[in-house]
DNA sequence: GACGGGTCTAGTCGTTGACAAGTTGAGCAC
DNA sequence: GTGCTCAACTTGTCAACGACTAGACCCGTC
């Protein structure tokens, strides 16, 4: 990073996604600004412009990797075998507080390029991701409409990853870490009838 | 509206309001611009910082409204007195559907000016309507920890009202209405044993 | 050793948020 | 009425931004 740099920066286009990452993480979607990440880059302001055509473009290749990051969480509870809803839920909150910046503008449209196929796909391998985890669960308390059972699951994760994160369920929390609340709150709704 | 403009506005914080609830609604928090706000009131660019100090200061006031809007809503639910805890899921789904830009700013704390004591009152008040709401209902489905049920309803109503304003419930939903899925999935989850 | 395409620089335009200083006009004291 | 005060608003300015353009640079290929 010290080094003097070439004209060719080797891998510009993540040491710009990487850059976002830390400032939305730290800020904020709203005080990304493309000639700052040059400016950290060590590039000139329009440089990144080449790799992501344009603000939204940058957001929207970070939201594709987010896409894949989740899903890839997702494989690896899945592949354990041990996989109760639960889990799935935890695994999913786990995502957003891990990843606060990709989760941040993944469910934010307005922020990127909507029609961009690449995100598209990633959306789409998401929402079926999610749903086969579901149907893969025991029928039990989740009722025979896969579908709803999905809206159901991934609202009560996203929900509760969304509130964490705006620091809306402080008070309620009352000093439980967010994993474990959520482990009881998933219980309370999908597990064994008391 | 069309009538010669004095040298004062009249209500400039209310045309200000109004207008920018306008853009959000339509292209997002990111579209706002005061300038733009100012040029729709008919005023010059600086009047609007008269009223809101700046742009976050203009979020928070919206945000709080927000609040407002929502405690009056579930006042409604609460007062007929016929309160079914799903109920007052589809009332918050509804205020995320009918009030898109103030819910889109309501839980953005990237946006305002976190601190602010009017807005902190606001969201405590929220909160303490939630919890209130949900303690007035019968145990049965909801488990003994009122907290807890609290953050089971609310992550269950905000993350549905979330994924669907961000589309992403499209085909899961399968042509129901949002109101109505809600419903169902709330049935679901709190709802009696089927 | 020319060349062609991907990568980056440098310069520019129009727009924005924030700030400072001045102007207007309504309400109030006398 | 006269003069005062203060909030509401205007005008002018600044640095920063996103987007665009033309051109410089570098590497692999023929």
């Amino acid at each position: 990073m010290a080094a003097p740099r070439s004209y060719h920066h080797g891998d510009l286009r993540r040491a710009v996604l990487d850059a976002a990452i830390e400032v939305i993480a730290e800020d904020g979607p709203g005080a990304l600004s493309l000639r700052d990440l040059a400016r950290r880059a060590g590039v000139s302001h329009a440089a990144p412009a080449h790799h992501f055509k344009d603000k939204a473009g940058l957001l929207t290749a970070l939201a594709v990797e987010g896409h894949e990051l989740l899903a890839a969480a997702f494989g690896e509870v899945l592949g354990t075998g041990s996989a109760r809803l639960e889990e799935l839920g935890v695994c999913y909150v786990r995502f957003a507080l891990d990843h606060p910046a990709h989760f941040e503008v993944m469910f934010r449209p307005d922020l990127h390029h909507r029609d961009a196929p690449e995100l598209v796909a990633a959306q789409d391998r998401t929402g079926r991701v999610l749903r086969d985890g579901v149907a893969a669960m025991p029928a039990g308390r989740r009722g025979d409409d896969t579908g709803l059972a999905t809206i159901a699951a991934w609202s009560l994760a996203h929900g509760f990853a969304t509130l964490w994160r705006g620091d809306n369920l402080r008070r309620l929390a009352a000093g439980r870490a967010p994993e474990d609340l959520f482990r009881n709150t998933a219980a309370l709704l999908f597990g064994g009838r008391p």
